[in-house]
DNA sequence: CTTAGTGCAAAACCTTTGCAACTCT
DNA sequence: AGAGTTGCAAAGGTTTTGCACTAAG
């Protein structure tokens, strides 16, 4: 798990700066492991804490992370870009199950898809370094409350 | 692949009406079978032939036609949405490859995501009724071309 | 004739940008 | 000091909506 040291390491190796506002950004996220935040989400959690920090640096240090690996961008069809911790330490990915009923976004930790990527490489020379994998259905709790 | 008629008759089982700008929209899927239009693609095209047609109206069919099941919404994380026909009769899906570096979006024709879809029903009790996978990489050009 | 659909313009959103003030290094 | 960063407000781009008018069943 990505921590301030690490945030301080990556911006430093390409002169960017650390400042309060990309480390309160980024512990919004660590203090919200479970959940896929909107910039709107990160704004209205921080502003809490730093009532002056604006919208435009969430969306600014939203990008920023992400081009540092740190955050994950993420989509679920739902008008707006979502993040999360980029776990790209561990060597599977998790993906989404997204119910269509309720809307809720559920993690699924799977390593079967290693071998679908490799054989995927090879037959289309497709060089590959990351995927997104989205299931759409109905969840459990949907499914036990009748169809929708 | 749909046609007009399938068309008329999906419209007919929910009471909407079969408008000549909706068969407009749709044969502008039909007449162009490789690509992922936008909202914006798709007004530039119907309107060389019928000039009156809105944007709004684009907007509103495209998301009917994704309502009946009849095109397939997507997202390549540029911003806007995209679509294609939904060939929900083959068994197999097709999924993207999309170069980081061009931006160009390939088709992958592939079977063995079933049987990973099989298993994760079992697993984690969720009704899957549809997927989506995005392979991020470099296509074999811009790999020649040199790294980005 | 009745209900649904259309076109237009305005509004609503999400996201990006210009710029002067500010703050890390 | 100097380069990068921030906040604010304005602008940009996509998508949605209200409403009078039109067309399909």
């Amino acid at each position: 798990m990505i921590n301030m040291v690490d945030l301080k390491e990556k911006l430093r190796e390409r002169q960017y700066k650390l400042t309060s506002q990309r480390q309160t950004i980024l512990q919004s996220f660590i203090d919200n492991p479970d959940r896929h935040l909107s910039a709107e989400d990160v704004y209205n959690i921080v502003r809490l804490q730093s009532p002056d920090l604006g919208l435009a640096t969430v969306y600014r240090t939203l990008e920023l992370l992400s081009e540092l690996d740190i955050l994950q961008k993420l989509d679920f069809g739902d008008g707006r870009s979502r993040y999360e911790i980029n776990e790209m330490s561990t060597p599977h990915h998790h993906h989404h199950l997204i119910c269509l009923s309720c809307g809720r976004v559920r993690e699924f930790e799977d390593d079967l898809l290693e071998t679908l990527e490799t054989a995927i490489a090879r037959k289309s020379k497709f060089m590959i370094v990351d995927h997104q994998l989205k299931f759409y259905g109905y969840c459990q709790e949907c499914q036990e409350k009748g169809e929708d």
